[in-house]
DNA sequence: TCCTATAACCTGTCTGACAAGCAGACAAGT
DNA sequence: ACTTGTCTGCTTGTCAGACAGGTTATAGGA
């Protein structure tokens, strides 16, 4: 009821408190908490001071509120951190460019590794999303989720969280660019034979070969990137490429 | 008042609606949001709803609240995006192994694009982390924040917010284990060498040479994080590697 | 002109109230 | 024994009103 000063405001305070219980397991996965107003008695703070800290735990996916029933603690998954995560994301205005350059620098590599440990099951996953391409491609569509699916199975595969996570940031934010790449003329035909080399180096469990034709994938998809560019700035456009 | 029955609760709904006219710019940074009566008033929501919504906005940073002057669009910056990314991460539990995974796959390409585009500053820089981590060993300091400084030096000067983004997210999540590697006998002097060659074929912009000396090096940091990891697990620790 | 008191706003927090969702108990009907 | 309906108590969702305590602009006095 008087320990502030230190210009934290109450319901800071208050969330921090949950979120230390928390973090050191006190309180663990699918617990509930104590109601609001017995925390707001408890704690010596109002019933609403309790809901806006609950309200802050909620958005970052540390608890659930069931109306009728009371706040659980969740599973901090993966999922739900991603989630915040791209959803503030778009207000940043990362240079496409960057993201690019991400790409370029992770995905050879995360190529090469798969192509290391691929399991049989990732293998055929590659192959599917693939043939999915070119059926779309042969009946007219763009071709551009599967592309995408591609990309992220290689990064699925590794079973790694954190490549997810990565995978999630760059693709939103040049998800307006990408678009513009694929009505390039032929691009998305290239990218699928691209896709399809990149796919026969890992079945074999190539890594280096992967990593070239990654490597190379890229620059093409980077020569594209600066064909758009240089039109969004001068106004011309070369739509022909090599 | 009454048409919901979407399962949506209605301080979600009002955040949504404040989200979006900032995402369309009719609310730009830096603008005063109505007093929270007034916004009471206008939407037909009590002000304990217009509040939790606010609140949620706030913590993903879209908006800041100050006490006696009101609410305001916030500029979103790529460090304040990591704040709260750092904040809720803490909560997942990232294996240790996932994020060298990403070093591994990350660094060394960061390595050999540095070398390719190095300015002198950023040679400088290194130059400068390089004597401090140099000075700090021979004075019986541990060498760690130093040696952590170098990495992301590089990242750094690569101008890229994204890597800053992910570096932080790396770094923060194996602290720990970071300084358990420390620990180990004579890994800090051999992590500075290997700084120094990794040093030396970036001033020579020698991207090739970088990104083999970034990869032996990581390689090496791999064993120790191998045998602390065995330590973990079987009880038996191996102080000498190679 | 400069300073200061103060009014006008604003957020922060508390309280009390009521609606509405949910779960378990219990009784009634089959 | 099994289903069904109702009741009751708990919990969240939302609202309205009140007051404390910052912040800012300004009117009025030195």
């Amino acid at each position: 009821m008087f320990m502030k000063a230190n210009g934290k405001k109450l319901y800071e305070e208050v969330a921090g408190q949950i979120k230390h219980l928390i973090e050191t397991k006190q309180l663990n996965s699918g617990d509930m908490l104590p109601s609001e107003e017995e925390m707001s008695k408890s704690i010596g703070v109002g019933r609403s001071t309790i809901r806006e800290a609950l309200r802050s735990l909620e958005l970052i996916g540390l608890v659930e509120t069931k109306r009728g029933r009371g706040t659980f603690v969740k599973t901090a998954d993966v999922k739900a951190f991603n989630d915040i995560l791209l959803d503030s994301i778009k207000l940043l205005d990362v240079d496409s460019y960057h993201v690019y350059e991400i790409d370029r620098l992770l995905e050879p590599n995360a190529a090469r590794l798969l192509a290391q440990r691929a399991k049989d099951e990732h293998i055929e996953m590659l192959e599917s999303i693939l043939q999915k391409m070119d059926e779309s491609l042969k009946s007219g569509g763009s071709g551009e989720v599967e592309s995408l699916a591609f990309h992220k199975a290689i990064f699925s595969a590794l079973d790694n969280p954190f490549l997810d996570i990565i995978f999630d940031l760059t693709k939103n934010v040049h998800q307006k660019d990408r678009k513009a790449i694929f009505n390039v003329t032929d691009r998305a035909r290239k990218t699928y034979e691209e896709h399809y080399k990149i796919f026969e180096a890992i079945k074999s469990r190539d890594g280096a070969k992967a990593y070239r034709y990654m490597e190379k994938h890229l620059t093409k998809v980077g020569d594209v990137y600066d064909k758009i560019f240089s039109f969004k700035y001068s106004g011309e456009i070369d739509r022909e490429e090599e």
